[in-house]
DNA sequence: ATGAGACTCCAAAAT
DNA sequence: GGAGTCTCAT
């Protein structure tokens, strides 16, 4: 079975001897990639046929093994571009591996046609065959919000209420189940009743026809329809395995039993697959991947080779100490022990606050310092466990005037004026896209309400026909009151003449036209709150960016797959994230706040999945560690508010569990004014949370007693602090953090473009009177936020 | 049909 | 503290 023909070209007789010379020239030179290898790492890479197993830690230069592989594959002849299939799990990480396979062998690489993620190669695969699977080749793929309202459909049709089990958890039954590759009729009798009195599974396929007579697929259906296709097609299977000569797995700790099964399928006739990836960094559970297909991955691909790169080159060696002390208390690892060179560099410190506040302040104010040394922000990091922590350190970062970017927050394609827009242009071009009519009809509102929708969902599923179709004509009978019989006609003749429009104009212009005669873009125009300006700037963003695809049904096909934020790149700002988003990402110094149990590791983890919840916390916590080049701070606080009601916290078991040598205890830096603003908030004494032996190490070393000083206030005593102080003991002081703003808040001394009295506009705080103004510091009364002290970098004349 | 204001339940992570 | 929903008045 293991016939490879044509293996090395320069091994072929019948080449003429200039041939045979200039490929051994390229051979020669494109080996030069290789020098630079640790001998692992070229293990890893010149390990080319069969199973290949690549554990590569943190920091241990994974990408360039993969791309380097992939050099060399097509390098030594053993495959062409096209021959190699290479699935990465973000649009990223395939983007990187495409411009650095360009960097290794030049244009040699362009053109890998089956780089991608897992969903845009399924996809690939899925319009070619559509027909078999029961789709057409133009289906659509439904985002969240699509999926969502389907969802919600499905269960009113079939009667569930929707208090009791809502949407959103019927769309984690499903995603669970397609993760797991389960079509309905596989899902285990027990579970598919589990939801909704035993309703479940017949949702689950209710939900699928649905989606079929929409000729539309959801994320999981990408994978899940390729498994039916080769399935039932061992031919076409076979195809795509001849095809695939050599596969190439990113990060195969987050694959989920779909990916699994795709992959297995592929690889079974050749074998030669290299999964890379890094036990230690699987932090996706939750999202169905399996941490088993790694540690399994010898036993379902007998004879692999398996090879451990553990030579980190990112990080000093305290840090690394650190991060790997801590994980070695996980049992479910294949074990690597990561070493550096480095020098052993700065400890990781451990700081505790009074509260979130004071801690975001501290993180915020010691970014100022670092800057004020003359450290690049770019080069500063701020990860957090769950996004609610961003809003306090936001906060703090506005105040200051330090420019900061939240890296994977709302994607740009999942904002509301984006899926209007792409509705506009999804029913433009597909008037049979039910879900996008039914989206925009009323938006920007036209009159035309849920009694007029029930109408056309009424005639529409009657008649078997699409709402557009459904609306046209119904305006043609005298059903409708003549009002909204004439804006539901001006809206289906617009969509005629649109749809005319996208074959006779460059396909963005016929956007633009679209949006500004559908009056879309004037709906953001007059609208007076904070973020409209924003909306409009995303809607020019958006049309700009078509003008790099072909045609609009090419920028459909790609929106519905990545559509990132486009951010300027390089700006000199700090990056905040959640610890997810970070993987992949390193930075000099990386701050991690709100190391306390209950948020990290997360009470929910912990509950649903108990030790496995626990583990991969861990490795949440050592993938943020292993973020870092030079310098880790934790910090926790002993105060939280969580719902909005604050809480007594304890610090983090993981913090006990890093190597005392590598870790140095920190106060925070001492502060004038505190904020008293903060103690009348604060219903719960201390008292109330249990204590914990992971503190009082910690706090031996800050000098303080039990239950006493925290170490977060530097000058104050814990009880001149309010240490279990009666709620709402101290009055509410007006405005402290703004004095305080002024006092640290650096003046450039250039003088502002902006005047006391003139109306301004903030990105965040929306409208407002300028009150002062300091160089570029503004003092701003805003309408609704309040007295605020600002950067004028951050503000628009209004 | 629409908008303002009250009310509820919530936030874990994302292709 | 905030998004989404609900209710009521216009």
């Amino acid at each position: 079975m293991q016939n490879r023909p044509h293996a090395l070209p320069a091994g072929d007789g019948a080449q003429s001897s200039i041939a045979a010379r200039a490929v051994g020239a390229l051979r020669r030179e494109a080996a030069g990639y290789l020098d630079g290898l640790n001998p692992e790492q070229r293990r890893a890479v010149e390990t080319t046929d069969g199973p290949v197993l690549v554990l590569a830690g943190a920091g241990t230069g994974k990408t360039r093994v993969l791309t380097t592989r992939i050099a060399h594959l097509i390098a030594t002849g053993r495959a062409r571009p096209y021959d190699i299939l290479a699935v990465t799990f973000t649009n990223k990480a395939a983007r990187e591996m495409k411009t650095r396979i360009g960097a290794l062998i030049g244009p040699a690489g362009e053109g890998m046609p089956w780089l991608g993620t897992f969903h845009a190669v399924g996809t690939k695969i899925l319009r070619r065959h559509a027909e078999l699977v029961g789709l057409k080749s133009d289906f659509t793929i439904l985002g969240m919000d699509d999926q969502l309202r389907l969802m919600k459909q499905v269960l009113a049709d079939q009667n569930v209420d929707e208090k009791r089990w809502p949407a959103r958890a019927l769309g984690h039954a499903i995603d669970g189940w397609k993760n797991r590759g389960l079509s309905p009729e596989q899902v285990p009798p027990g579970e598919g009743s589990a939801f909704a009195f035993g309703k479940g599974g017949a949702l689950y396929t209710a939900y699928q026809a649905r989606l079929a007579t929409l000729n539309a697929v959801d994320f999981g259906d990408l994978l899940l329809l390729c498994l039916k296709l080769w399935r039932e097609n061992p031919d076409i299977l076979e195809n795509y395995q001849d095809r695939f000569r050599y596969m190439l797995v990113d990060e195969y700790q987050d694959t989920n039993v779909a990916q699994y099964l795709w992959l297995r399928l592929l690889a079974q006739k050749r074998k030669n697959v290299a999964c890379v990836g890094d036990d230690d960094q699987s932090i996706y559970g939750w999202r169905g991947a399996e941490v088993d297909n790694i540690l399994r991955f010898e036993h379902d691909f007998p004879g692999a080779a398996v090879v451990r790169l553990e030579r980190n080159y990112r990080s000093t060696g305290h840090i690394l100490a650190a991060a790997s002390g801590l994980i070695a208390r996980n049992e479910s690892r294949l074990g690597k022990t990561l070493r550096t060179e480095d020098a052993l560099g700065e400890q990781v410190t451990v700081t505790g606050a009074w509260d979130s506040e004071e801690e975001a302040r501290t993180v915020a104010e010691s970014i100022e310092s670092f800057q004020a040394k003359g450290h690049p922000l770019s080069e500063i990091a701020v990860l957090v466990r769950i996004s609610a922590q961003m809003r306090e350190i936001e906060d703090r970062f506005v105040q200051l005037g330090l420019p900061y970017r939240v890296i994977g927050g709302p994607r740009f394609y999942e904002r509301a004026e984006i899926r209007d827009a792409l509705a506009y242009l999804r029913v433009t071009a597909n008037g049979s896209d039910d879900l996008a009519f039914e989206r925009i009809v009323n938006t920007p509102k036209r009159g035309l309400g849920d009694a007029t929708l029930q109408q056309l969902h009424g005639y529409a599923r009657a008649e078997r026909v699409p709402l557009l179709l459904a609306a046209r004509r119904l305006c043609e009978t005298d059903e409708l009151k003549p009002r909204v019989r004439s804006t539901l006609r001006a809206l289906t003749d617009s969509f005629a003449r649109w749809a005319r429009l996208v074959e006779s104009q460059p396909h963005s212009e016929a956007a633009q036209t679209i949006l500004e005669e559908s009056g879309y873009t004037e709906m953001w125009q007059k609208d007076r709150s904070a973020d409209a300006a924003g909306r409009l700037e995303n809607l020019k963003e958006f049309v700009r960016s078509m003008e790099e695809f072909p045609d609009m049904a090419a920028f459909l096909e790609h929106v519905s797959l990545v559509m990132e934020a486009s951010e300027a790149e390089g700006a000199e700002r700090v990056s905040l994230m959640t610890l997810h988003a970070a993987k992949g990402l390193e930075f000099d110094t990386v701050f991690l706040p709100g190391w306390e149990d209950g948020l990290f590791p997360n009470q929910r983890a912990l509950d649903e999945s108990g030790r496995a919840g626990l583990e991969e916390e861990r490795r949440l916590a050592h993938v943020g560690l292993t973020r870092a080049r030079k310098r880790a701070k934790l910090s926790f606080a002993v105060n939280r508010r969580i719902h909005g009601l604050w809480s007594s916290t304890i610090p983090s078991r993981f913090i006990d569990e890093l190597p005392e040598s590598a870790v140095d205890v920190v106060e925070a830096p001492a502060h004038f004014s505190a904020g008293a603003s903060r103690f009348d908030r604060n219903p719960q004494p201390f008292g109330s949370s249990y204590g914990t032996p992971g503190w009082q190490r910690a706090q031996a070393n800050t000098g303080g007693n039990l239950g006493g000083n925290l170490g977060g206030g530097g000058g104050r005593s814990a009880a001149g602090r309010g240490f279990g102080a009666s709620p709402g003991g101290r009055g509410r002081a007006g405005g402290p953090r703004e004095i305080e703003g002024e006092l640290i808040a650096k003046s450039t001394g250039s003088p502002s473009a902006f005047s006391a009295g003139q109306r301004v506009f903030h990105t965040k705080f929306g409208p407002g009177t300028v009150a002062g103004v300091d160089g570029n510091k503004l003092t701003v009364d805003f309408d609704k936020a309040g007295r605020k002290m600002v950067l004028d970098s951050f503000i628009q004349a209004g």
